[in-house]
DNA sequence: AACGCCGTTGAGAACCAGTCCCGACCAGGA
DNA sequence: TCCTGGTCGGGACTGGTTCTCAACGGCGTT
């Protein structure tokens, strides 16, 4: 097991922003989609962050930069990103979708602190290989999986009194 | 790794229903909070289902009993059954929630297909003991886990063209 | 059996993330 | 520079979920 990053999310190397956004621009070449502004600004914010970005930091991002795109442009976009395989998009059950930029191959998962709602990333190498084996063993064809875990982490002192009080009631409550 | 079930969700033993509302009884009763016949038949409907039902779904399995439930008491119920660990909420990105018996103490995953929408279960042996050594490793109390893996299945012709389309494309895409 | 407390119910309004609409706009090739 | 097809954006809309608040109803007490 490895782990990525215990910040908010998973931080790509310096200067990928820059070769990500390349890849955009031949991607969009590649089925003939125009690179607009808006497209660039926001794949910008979107490749710059080291955050996970929901639809509204986004837009908030651009203002700070002094620039500006609809909300729907905003969701297009960040769409449009997933589509490519150059961002994913994650439900951390707070009532809107959170956006992440995809860098390189390598799936990881997430531990998600109910309490201080710091997420920090894990892989883990069975992981990979029991999948695989769960959906041959279904006749089934795995696109994408979202391993989730729930709980309570021991960065702040809240989180540690809220993991104690867990551990006395129990996991049976 | 044991197939619980390849129908819609995990079948409950035969008369499940009646003692699982003994329990909702009981532990109402337990926290003095009233039992209700909105709280009865909406637990009923759930108790006695073998399916994912979303809060939709219970008001229309309820009109089709005859009873009747105003929207903010389905919703107000479904969530009580949560937190009294009798049920458990789940997202298959449908924009909707869906709630299911949580029957015993075995956690199961999903597969969920999304081509036909299909959602079958599965117990791993290994997939427990990860998430604890990950959780310690990461000084983190889990408290609950969600493990989905999207893809497509082989149920209909429809899915497994699918899965023809998806595999030719290759997994790059 | 009647009373009273207090949480529950329910109809509809409110909320809010996300989508749709459509006229104006623009990137990029001819 | 002109053309053209896709994009943009402001605002209306959608639909799941939550909130509001007056009326109601368990359930323990008397």
């Amino acid at each position: 097991m490895t782990v990525l990053s215990t910040t908010v999310a998973t931080r790509p190397p310096l200067g990928c922003a820059a070769v990500m956004m390349q890849v955009l621009r031949g991607e969009l070449r590649e089925r003939e989609l125009p690179f607009t502004h808006q497209r660039e600004a926001i794949a910008q914010v979107m490749f710059e962050s080291t955050r996970h970005l929901s639809a509204d930091d986004v837009a908030a991002a651009l203002r700070q930069r002094g620039e500006h795109a609809g909300k729907a442009t905003v969701y297009r976009t960040l769409a449009l990103l997933v589509e490519l395989g150059l961002a994913t998009e994650h439900d951390f059950d707070e009532g809107f979708k959170r956006y992440e930029t995809k860098v390189g191959a390598a799936q990881h998962d997430h531990l998600i602190c109910t309490a201080c709602g710091q997420v920090s990333t894990f892989q883990h190498p069975e992981l990979d290989r029991i999948f695989a084996e769960l959906a041959s063993e279904h006749g089934f064809e795995a696109i994408t999986r979202q391993v989730k875990v729930f709980g309570t982490c021991s960065e702040t002192a809240a989180c540690r009194e809220l993991q104690r009080a867990y551990r006395e009631a129990g996991p049976a409550s």
